[in-house]
DNA sequence: GCGACAG
DNA sequence: ATCTTGTCGC
C-alpha cells in the first residue's frame, strides 16, 4: 500500500495545527471507492510504560467476516496525548502497520473520529489521507458536538452538530449500551459510513473488525 | 477565565 | 491508553 508522507511527525501544537487546517481541505466526504471485499480494523496500545506504540491492522473478510490477515508494527512514542491530536502520536505506529500487510483492505475502520474533530481532521482523515484510502472514524466516546437521544435500538442514530455543521453519527450497534461515534475519514460519506460499520458489526458493541485489531494491538 | 477533552 | 478479579445486571 502506498503510503505519502506529507509531513514532519515531531512537531509543536501549533505546527500540528497549521497542519491540520492545510490537509482538511483535500478530505473527499463523498463516496469515492468500488466493491468491499476487505474491511480493516485499526488499533493501537502501548508498551513499555507507554514508550513503545504498537498498532495492529485485522483485515476481514467482507461481508463474512472473518480474520484474514494482519500486521503489527512497534515504533517508539514520540508525541504526549494531547485531546484534538491523537494522529499526531498514533499516526506513525499506524502507517508502518499498513505498510506491511499483504492484503490490501478496501475500506478502513480506524479507533477514534473522523471529521468529528475541532478542526474536522480526526486520526480517520489523516490515516485516510496518507493511505488515499477510504477511511472511517469509529470512536467509543465524544470529542466535541452535540446530539439528542439515540433510540434504543440496534442500528438507530442521531446527528452529531458542532458549530452548525452536521459531523458525525451518535450510532447505537447494541441496546442498552452506550452508543459509538461514527464519521467520514476520507473517501466516504457518512449515511454508508454508518451502513458500512452495520455491516461490521455482530453481536457485540464495537465492530468486528475493531475487536480483531484491538486484541492484536494489547496481546 | 472556567470547563471539556478521541486514545 | 493503562493499572487489574471478581462480580452485578441485562
Amino acid at each position: 500500500m502506498q503510503i505519502q508522507h506529507r509531513h514532519e511527525w515531531a512537531l509543536t501544537t501549533d505546527a500540528a495545527i497549521a497542519i491540520q487546517q492545510e490537509l482538511r481541505q483535500e478530505i473527499v466526504t463523498q463516496d469515492r471507492f468500488g466493491v468491499v471485499n476487505y474491511v480493516a480494523g485499526i488499533d493501537v496500545g502501548f508498551e513499555e510504560e507507554g514508550t513503545i506504540t504498537r498498532a495492529a491492522v485485522a483485515v476481514l473478510t467482507y461481508p463474512t467476516l472473518q480474520l484474514c490477515d494482519h500486521a503489527i508494527a512497534r515504533r517508539p512514542t514520540t508525541f504526549p496525548y494531547i485531546p484534538g491530536f491523537l494522529s499526531f502520536r498514533e499516526v506513525p505506529a499506524v502507517l508502518d502497520a499498513l505498510e506491511t500487510v499483504k492484503t490490501t483492505p478496501d475500506l478502513l475502520l480506524c479507533d477514534g473520529q473522523g471529521l468529528a474533530h475541532p478542526r474536522r481532521f480526526g486520526i480517520a482523515c489523516h490515516v485516510g489521507l496518507l493511505t488515499n484510502m477510504p477511511a472511517i472514524g469509529v470512536a467509543k466516546s465524544l470529542l466535541v458536538g452535540k446530539h439528542g437521544e439515540v433510540p434504543d435500538q440496534r442500528g438507530a442514530w442521531v446527528s452529531l452538530q458542532h458549530k452548525g455543521d452536521t459531523i458525525g453519527a451518535v450510532l447505537r450497534t447494541r441496546p442498552q449500551t452506550k452508543p459509538l461515534y461514527i464519521s467520514s475519514g476520507h473517501r466516504i460519506s457518512l449515511e454508508t459510513a454508518v451502513a458500512y460499520v452495520m455491516g461490521c458489526t455482530t453481536k457485540y458493541r464495537l465492530p468486528e473488525t475493531t475487536r480483531h485489531a484491538h486484541k492484536l494491538a494489547s496481546g
